[in-house]
DNA sequence: ATCATTTACCACTTCATCCCACTTTGTACC
DNA sequence: GGTACAAAGTGGGATGAAGTGGTAAATGAT
């Protein structure tokens, strides 16, 4: 398990499907997925096996605190679980396509124990905000 | 277990009977629920493994504390077993129809180890108060 | 016994999912 | 270096499942 490394840009279809790149593929054990928005500018793809985790800290979040209802479950609400087709495609429902901006050109972005859905354009500004942040902690990092 | 996910809008007919999305039967294991109202906006429908131990909470909390007995029987009295038709819908009373204002088009929420029934409207209202407070929680949880 | 209310069954329509075919790119072997 | 083969990505069409409305049967009450 080394984790999703990389990124990839495919064309998301009329009807929302987007392929998943087979690097990503073969990383996961599984074929089965969870699709949610908690951060607004991208989507996040968790495995099966990592999607486990997050339920038992939302579980865990929810019951600690009344006011986490409400938040859990509009993040829950749109959550989707997703199987890669025979063309290894998955289905991007249009809610969230809308919510991530994402139409036409989809940048898949491997982060570890998850995949990220950007729109190109959103994730280059991104990346000019964040121009040399890097370095102050890089050394302790990879050092 | 990924937990019941995702929403879905659907009609209920004159009679109150709702279909139970596909998506959640699969993710049942069995075909019998509770449904009941514990609180006042919506309608939260248990399947029958998960609601052994809220049941066990139940008992718990009522032999603690005197004063339980009577807000443990108001809700309970009111809670029915559901089980899907051959069609997949279950039938809503009309007493709790009327509690949580359901007629027409249902909006149908999954939250992890349960669903609700909601309103649109009711919902729609409740997502406006809840813009953006989420952000503090999300990394916790997700990262 | 009849009527009303509820429960189960049946039929239809629509849309999503699955499947097949094609194109393109990268790779390997000649 | 060229060619051929295989794998991966892209697009469209068909079939079946899922949702919706209605009818018949069964149960209970008056």
């Amino acid at each position: 398990m080394n984790g999703f490394v990389g990124q990839y840009e495919h064309q998301m279809d009329q009807k929302g499907r987007v392929s998943l790149p087979s690097a990503f593929r073969r990383e996961a054990d599984g074929d089965r997925f969870i699709l949610l928005q908690w951060e607004s500018r991208y989507l996040t793809l968790f495995p099966e096996a990592k999607w486990q985790d997050v339920q038992q800290e939302l579980l865990k979040f929810r019951r600690a605190d009344p006011a986490a209802w409400n938040q859990v479950r509009l993040v829950i609400g749109q959550a989707v679980e997703v199987s890669p087709d025979k063309q290894g495609r998955i289905l991007v429902p249009a809610a969230l396509q809308d919510a991530a901006n994402l139409s036409g050109t989809v940048l898949l972005i491997g982060n570890l124990d998850r995949v990220e859905l950007w729109d190109p354009v959103t994730y280059g500004e991104l990346v000019k905000e964040q121009a040399g942040d890097f370095q102050h902690f890089a050394h302790k990092l990879f050092g």
